[in-house]
DNA sequence: TATTGTTATACTCTATAACTATA
DNA sequence: TATAGTTATAGAGTATAACAATA
């Protein structure tokens, strides 16, 4: 039983006052432009973001384990295995065999791999700058303190 | 040819140093810890983050458009027809038929769907309240303004 | 028994393209 | 021809459960 209704406001004020208040809303709004951005640069790469993530890990802690990869990146373990296989068949890390532990593999960079994720990281800094030209240096600062301390307030202990 | 290494420090001070030097790495995992919380909290109440979104906005703004709730979640016109079906079959909004625009559906919150909203909104931002905890007042008032400022430069406007 | 890597699977969110019925 | 809603489909990210090899 559709009922007619007066006209609609052809321009919406703000039909997201309410979600505004909370911050895991506009947390959410952020990182969803911010991800798209990050994910055209890396696209041009041949990279994904968590395979640009799991990369820049590796290249900066050589011989980690795929279980320590997991840990650090917050995510399941089994999730690593088809981001380590992307990497590893574009020659960008190697699995070598852990010595005194035959069930682990040590994952390493490869010099294209290391060479690839500076030119990424570089990348990644150069349009992330551009997306946050509505902060200045100071908020910018701040922002990533401030999200540094949300997450899990792990200081560099 | 894999071949041994040395022994994998078993502690790992910060693999991904790097990482945290770019805000959406830091902003993506500040969202997906909240992200999570909210999501729990949600089911809870048979609710989905995507749906308590487009609840919230039809609570706010009766008689909108699902065009205009695509625009105001910032996603595709199609995403917006699963989300509202599952709201109505749940008796929470309703589809009305516009007077002179039959192609059009003016959705409406229930008197069950603004009460399950208020629910809702109240319980995230209790939750809320315990994800920000490592945050003083001050730094959640400017941690929401920089996020704010980031979402499109949109002010009040 | 516990752990490492693996496979299979499923669910959520998002995007694109093509369709229909209206305008 | 353009728009509103719809359908189908696909991709990316994440999670759980179960398995083999090894510790």
């Amino acid at each position: 039983m559709p009922r007619a209704f007066a006209s609609v406001p052809t321009r919406l004020g703000a039909p997201d006052r309410r979600l505004r208040q909370l911050t895991s809303y506009s947390l959410k709004r952020a990182y969803h432009r911010l991800q798209s951005d990050a994910a055209r640069v890396l696209e041009d790469l041949g990279l994904r973001i968590t395979t640009y993530s799991a990369l820049a890990i590796v290249c900066d802690m050589p011989d980690l384990r795929q279980s320590q990869l997991a840990e650090a990146l917050s995510m399941e373990r089994s999730n690593t295995v088809v981001i380590v296989d992307a990497l590893e068949q574009a020659d960008l890390i190697e699995r070598r065999r852990v010595e005194h532990d035959r069930r682990a593999y040590a994952l390493r960079a490869t010099a294209a791999g290391r060479r690839l994720c500076d030119q990424a990281t570089e990348a990644l800094h150069r349009h992330e700058a551009e997306m946050l030209a509505p902060l200045n240096d100071k908020e910018r600062g701040d922002l990533m303190d401030l999200l540094r301390k949300l997450d899990g307030g792990v200081d560099g202990s």
